[in-house]
DNA sequence: CACCCTAGAGTGAACGTTCACATAGTGCGA
DNA sequence: TCGCACTATGTGAACGTTCACTCTAGGGTG
């Protein structure tokens, strides 16, 4: 196998300039759309620019106008959907203005999270967004207040200075769920929260049980914690029946755990919704694929993408909110088979 | 809302120099783990480094160094799980060794994939790996000669100059595939295909129809081809199984489709797999969750990911391969319920 | 003691752009 | 004819690094 070496070089705005026979100013003015360029200065330049195949580097243009044009994006789990559709939307919409997406898996080992950001920044962003998942208030709020850049969270409805956040309003869709639960006589409702990340199961989870305080009377809901995958929803949820033989619903941290848990009232024996009613969260598509359907909230991924993505570009142009700004968005129950 | 302009400046290697009372070559000597370096001074720079928070920029010293630690990841559908899976995979082996991915959407209009993929190169990537789709190996070839860095194709297993190409052995897995049913007496054999990606769908349903063609004497198998996405999937399968009333079995273009055929078979009161066995490929997570579970051809997502990844990375380092290179992975057929 | 060698540190240039400013050329009115 | 305004283009510096080279002081060797 023989190799090539990578010497390959390609053309630079010197080279347009020389073949063009005008300065590398007068190139960087066509480039820029500059209007004070002759006509027919122009149509030389962009002829040497096709022939050349030249493409600017956006690295060494974005040093001198310190805007790289490209946004950086960290979650903790890029395999799990609702994560992935909204880095999906985020890419849409940052495609179709020009912007770039750095991807990156938050990592806890690094600084508590911190230190993912910080190396993003290091790239160049022009802004970060992230879903929190593990990290602290404190340590958001420093990162956003030294990054110099727009900062915003998504998933986590918590407002803290110099960052805007994108979140679901937990307590309306905690309420969607058990009035539904309760109007179909539902009264033994089930919790499987999410282990991992304890702010959001934070939220989350008061917002769920004060739901179901309120309106079953029961004292203290019964949960079970475990990984928002399908295989641990699944364990979880038979410890759970087990553990409590009248639960007649269970709510499931997201959609994935909720299908554990329609795999566990098989396992068990329980129909679903006869003998036991399941909701998750996020409306993932494939919750219509299980049977019963999943009743679900549906989380608008790609509309929070989108503010998101806007939050982060006005927050390059006008500057970032200081005392902090929180976009709740409404849920809405998706109403299928299970409950 | 007040707001904070975004004057920031982050601290360079000549704020550190100047505290530390040393030179920025000698800071950057420390940063780069230069020998030379005495350990005094490099404590004070070490320490300089430590108060001022300073990071390096990343840019700069790409722009200088011709390497960026950054790949260039593209893809039609990030929301794809076959692609997302493999996306994460990447990042997650990204990460590992200090490199960043950039991912972007791989856009038809934007010179059929070749503008997406250039622009990627703009960035300053040090290697652009990618999933085909749409785009032409005419137009891969040219790209990837003219880039001057490694290029990594997944799921064509086509041979092309300067590529090299991770994919799935397509012969095998439709072997497995038909094979299997035949076993379990099925004779008419449609299939659902992706009508957004002429070459891939060439690769497999070419496979697929020789594979059927050989081992059931059917001269030509209905085939239905749409969106690969749930709901498309299960109105192709409507329409093949209106057509062809006589079908006992039906091969999804990936598990998405598949699915859809198993909701089409639920909606025309077909059993599934009494009457119609049905076969997905990629053996996505949400396949335990259908009833019956979903029996699929197995792609190692995270194991393609990770060979794509060293293929750029080995391509970084030792050059790439001037006639190309096909690494074929082999499929395993996941027998669950539905066939 | 003269010599060379080496460890440690510094200097100027370069990477590929854009910015701020300077300069040449042109047309037009006084 | 001169000056003025305006257009088109060019020049040097800067962005934040690293590279290739130079310099200095000290130590070992013959």
């Amino acid at each position: 196998m023989k190799r090539r070496p990578n010497g390959i070089t390609r053309p630079t705005i010197i080279d347009v300039a020389n073949i063009a026979n005008v300065s590398r100013q007068t190139v960087s003015r066509v480039l820029l759309d500059h209007p004070r360029v002759a006509p027919a200065t122009r149509r030389r330049v962009e002829e040497a620019i096709e022939n050349l195949g030249y493409r600017p580097n956006r690295m060494a243009r974005a040093l001198v106008t310190r805007t790289s044009l490209t946004f950086g994006f960290a979650a903790v789990d890029m395999q799990d959907l609702h994560f992935g559709d909204t880095c999906a939307g985020m890419q849409e919409e940052a495609r179709e203005r020009g912007y770039y997406l750095v991807v990156t898996r938050l990592e806890f080992e690094d600084d508590r999270g911190v230190g993912t950001l910080e190396t993003l920044l290091t790239l160049g962003v022009d802004g970060v967004a992230f879903f929190p998942s593990f990290m602290e208030n404190a340590d958001i709020e420093t990162f956003a207040a030294t990054s110099g850049c727009p900062v915003v969270m998504i998933g986590r409805g918590a407002k803290i200075p110099y960052v805007v956040s994108v979140a679901l309003d937990e307590t309306a869709a905690a309420n969607l769920i058990v009035d539904h639960l309760v109007q179909s006589g539902r009264r033994q409702i089930g919790v499987l929260m999410n282990e991992m990340f304890p702010e959001v199961v934070h939220e989350r989870f008061v917002a769920l049980q004060r739901a179901i305080v309120d309106r079953t009377g029961v004292a203290r809901p019964p949960v079970e914690a475990d990984h928002p995958r399908i295989k641990h929803g699944r364990k979880a949820a038979t410890t759970l029946l087990r553990r409590h033989p009248d639960l007649d619903a269970i709510v499931g941290f997201n959609d994935t755990m909720a299908m554990g848990a329609l795999l566990a009232c098989q396992d068990l024996g329980r129909r679903v919704p006869e003998d036991v009613a399941i909701v998750g969260y996020d409306g993932i598509s494939f919750g219509v694929v299980t049977s019963p359907p999943l009743t679900t909230i549906v989380q608008d991924s790609i509309g929070m993408a989108d503010a998101a993505f806007r939050a982060l570009l006005s927050g390059v142009r006008d500057g970032v909110p200081v005392e902090g700004e929180v976009m709740l968005w409404q849920p809405e129950l998706l109403i299928r088979g299970s409950a």
